[in-house]
DNA sequence: CATGAATGAGTGTTCATTCAT
DNA sequence: AATGAATGAACACTCATTCAT
């Protein structure tokens, strides 16, 4: 390695550092006032810069959250692939599903609230293409754990599989607007508590 | 009754109508577009009148989303109250709340929509304090059915409740973002079928 | 006089006086709020009517202001007329014309307020060539007075006639800002004093 | 002085020169054409940039105003105060007093204009209390001058001193409306005419 | 005579974005 | 890498004016 190479890579690399480190920042301001309501100007002061200095690392506010959002679903996307290449049955699909979820939520919670809160609106616009067909997958990935099970055996046979889907599909997800990493609860035992209800009911035995 | 008096009742139910049908459009809008992104021209564009005429009706964008809200909020308190004195137990309360929530829904989706989706950063305007105040009195009202359900022997005593209210709460108003009141299913039959799911889990006995 | 005519005659007058009252209650929101800052319906809620309902009487806010000032106009020129056309000398001419002008303050405050304070910006106007008109006549008149009174020996003759005006023209108007016809001072009492502050001074002597 | 301080200080004195310039070329389009008729836009074509760009250096367009006048109400206060710390008998104080004004005009002529114009206006704001305050000031140090002269014996006994300084009051600020700083009279000469006509009166002896 | 609803041009202001330095 | 000044389109809102009733 030429020290010139060494300069390139540390400089590549330091640019990529500082991205992360403000779209991490815009993530977190994206997510507490909303993307619609989100100024660039606040992005930058949050990263403690001006706001034409953003214009130096990203093309447009829109690609901030391309790139949030993309990070953020092909990391869940890799989990839940793991989970179903594991040949695991419904119900343990299931709670493998319901718990990478909620670890998500803790890895990536500001994506995950933006996710939840701007992805119909964002959808609209032909860049954000794949959000609709990553809703897409999630649902015929959920609908297909469901059924199974359903055909196994392992679920309620009057179940209307489709509903259930959403009911779970909601739930999971919009607990990242009230998780705290910092909180008493981590994600597994949360995930328990969740598969829990949904798997038995609340009702006593 | 005196033609007189016939008279400036009907022109101030006229107005009333206009009103309410201004605002049911405006509400429509809102929820499909977000209360921030939407534009008064926009709304205007659907009711078929100018940007400007609104401001003969209302006072301004943000009085819209307020009446929209507080008319839905004192509906479903009404309704709820109802249920709270009539003396039922907690699993049927629960099930009567969960019932009414769904009827909600199907009375006044746009409203949920714009409740769900924005409540959040319209309590930030002292406006709309009555937000935090329902949202406190709702949360209220969900702990104490669930802890009494407990205490009687009807659900389950390992239940994490404030766990298990977040996810009934959110489940329930999500359900506004994808229920159609033309579709297959009445929300009495949602609420059923949602009900059995937390009451009785989805796994075969 | 048939009864037709007397019909029409007393249609006619009372629609006068009702335009005559309106301008009365245009020209004294116009004076306390400024003609631009004014508007149509300012005026229209302090005549206890609605704001398209003025249009009936008037063309345009702008033909308010018009018929307020060319009626207050009409009514100073023909006062100043009568005492230039009464062959007085300078100083005396100069007391009459003072005297008058308060007495305009008098009976058309508000629209001398308007005179003061918009004329300028009015002026630009075509409509308004008349104001214009009235104001190279008004120097002329009182150049003349002054420039008399100088050749007559009745004035010093040290004096810039040409600044004396001004002073005198500015303060003249200026007194509608702050006249109150209920107060303790009469017109022709405000008149005396202004008279003789600049006609002998106000050194001790 | 580091090359570093030197480009901080740089920058900061040509920020605040451009906003003294921006400031000038506001408060003569304010004056010409008025505060509340003339548009943002038009500020903005007079300094040759557009609208929003002006938000860069101001708040609103109230807070150019503001600026305006307390900056002019500042530099008036400190040349009033020399005048009446000095020590003066009232008539040469009345001298002083008049001359530094006609000074005033001559450094602030947009300034004054607009104070005439519209501090009527303004003071109904809050932000704007100091126009009052410096009104109830201006009116108190000129009726103490001149009480002082008519008990030295200076003035006559038989002034109405509430009226006189009302006359003052308004000629002096009005001479702004006319004043041009490249016409034949100095400020000074202006002011000298001005005071022998209000001591002297404008009589031959 | 007056109302009530609407128009449409224009206002102050915001904000994503650009670019010379 | 970042600044600071500017752009220009868009926004919420205002208001003189119109007109059917």
């Amino acid at each position: 390695m030429s020290p010139r190479r060494r300069d390139s890579e540390s400089t590549a690399a330091a640019r990529a550092e500082r991205r992360a480190g403000l779209l991490a920042t815009a993530a977190e301001v994206f997510a507490s006032r909303g993307y619609a309501a989100t100024t660039v100007r606040e992005v930058a002061d949050a990263a403690g810069i001006l706001g034409g200095s953003l214009y130096y690392h990203f093309d447009s506010k829109e690609s901030m959250v391309d790139e949030i959002l993309s990070t953020f679903l092909t990391d869940m996307w890799a989990a839940y692939d793991r989970v179903l290449g594991s040949g695991l049955g419904a119900r343990e699909t299931f709670q493998e599903l319901v718990t990478e979820s909620f670890r998500m939520i803790d890895r990536h919670r500001p994506a995950v609230v933006i996710y939840q809160n701007e992805s119909k609106h964002l959808a609209a616009n032909p860049r954000f293409g794949y959000l609709q067909e990553s809703q897409r997958r999630f649902r015929e990935t959920w609908l297909a754990v469901l059924d199974r099970g359903v055909l196994d055996g392992e679920f309620r046979a009057d179940l209307d599989t489709g509903l259930i889907y959403r009911f779970i599909r909601d739930t999971v997800w919009l607990a990242a607007g009230w998780y705290r990493g910092d909180g008493p609860l981590s994600a597994e035992e949360i995930a328990r508590q969740y598969i829990a209800m949904v798997l038995e009911g609340i009702l006593s035995t």
